[in-house]
DNA sequence: ATATTTATGTTAAAAGAATAACAAGCGTGG
DNA sequence: CCACGCTTGTTATTCTTTTAACATAAATAT
């Protein structure tokens, strides 16, 4: 029984449905589209339009009848639903390949979300750039983030070294961990975390690839089983 | 009704817990432990025991009844199940800042995943090699890929150009295709796609740090509706 | 102004996934 | 060698998610 005033729980699979309403808003945004159909939604998305009314739901009654949603509006509304109405700042802790390579990226910023220091252990690239950003010892990295009211933490060190700095992080103001090492974190509730496990991924590839042949040996053996007469 | 060597599909949460199982088998094995029940592997995993028993029974029956499962024999099956007993060649397509960063990476061909070649249009780094991987042009790619029996393509390219490069790919040998790239990609069904959307990744971070604030909003909205007596 | 079409929010039904329960079989200790 | 305890594979149940159905309201056309 659900009482007035009281809150259900926004299920995962509806959370990762999330951003792909807000992308495909943004196109049809910028394709000066004005209003838009669940159904018509569910044909760009490939998700059932029954699914789409029902997830929007979870969050507000934001169409209307006869006419569909504004896809301004929706749009506005999905970007504060998703945290997107302000900005955040980031910091990446792990200088390495990957690390590196998100500094470069400036995808993140078109967001909002705005890196604004790396840190690292090592003394040849401390006291370095990366486009304007610089990089800073971890020793600074506590100070910084509670200095700078710091959002997100991007952890791209190796997994030897996560423990560490993720105890540290703890303590500070942080709101959230965009994790990049293989290390399942565990942390207090405050603090959020968000996997990003590309081994993972690339074994479910692997996984779906092999699939096939997977299948013909499962059949065998299962003949073995029920001997066909 | 099920159909003596039918095959019942295995679901898709099945499939990404796959990895788990893997590699905290491969913790246990390095540990040399010899022997672990669902109830152990439960409490590392986070899954229910009995959850952990209907996946592995997607695939067969491994384990013994007041034993529990041969460490050794598990990983080794499930490193079949993820078709990680034979190793895969890949490459990754575009040199930009994710692509160098992923070729530099040496993890991945750990688990027999061997990066041997990148392409890039840019002529400045066409020729160049990254870890003793040779840059092209991306001309070459389909001749390569098919001649060298390729199974996997990075895509690591901005999402511009993605369109026009599944297309070539398509023709070739792939199997399947690690897309870095924001684009849904729609291919024959026999290449799969795995895709790592990290701007969705950070999109579910930034909603779940907002979710507090999400609440109270929301609070406020159905106390208008049902006013407190 | 009125009827018809459109498309929502919501409730109901179906499908799918997770958990619990349990019979059957193996290992271990006496 | 036997009995007891452990742990599986599997079936039953509960819970969650998705899909379908529909009453209601706005927009559009006549």
């Amino acid at each position: 029984m659900e009482q007035p005033g009281e809150i259900k729980k926004v299920s995962m699979a509806v959370i990762k449905r999330l951003p792909k309403y807000y992308q495909h808003l943004g196109n049809l945004l910028r394709d000066n589209v004005e209003r838009v159909s669940s159904q018509e939604l569910s044909k760009i998305l490939g998700f059932t339009a029954s699914q789409i009314r029902q997830d929007l739901n979870n969050f507000g009654e934001f169409g209307q009848q006869g006419y569909g949603y504004n896809v301004s509006q929706l749009y506005t509304e999905i970007s504060k639903i998703l945290g997107l109405n302000t900005s955040h700042k980031m910091v990446i802790i792990g200088a390495g390949n990957l690390g590196q390579a998100l500094a470069k990226y400036t995808g993140f910023g078109i967001y909002g979300f705005d890196i604004i220091a790396i840190f690292d252990t090592n003394p040849n690239l401390v006291g370095r750039e990366i486009r304007d950003i610089p990089i800073y010892p971890v020793e600074d990295m506590e100070y910084f983030i509670n200095e700078n009211d710091v959002d997100i933490a991007v952890l791209t060190i190796p997994k030897d070294k996560t423990k560490k700095i993720v105890k540290a992080i703890s303590k500070t103001c942080i709101r959230g961990i965009w994790n990049f090492t293989p290390v399942e974190i565990k942390i207090n509730e405050n603090i959020i975390v968000e996997n990003v496990h590309l081994i993972d991924s690339l074994f479910t590839l692997s996984y779906h690839i092999n699939e096939g042949m997977l299948q013909e040996r499962l059949l065998k053996q299962k003949r073995k089983i029920f001997p066909s007469p």
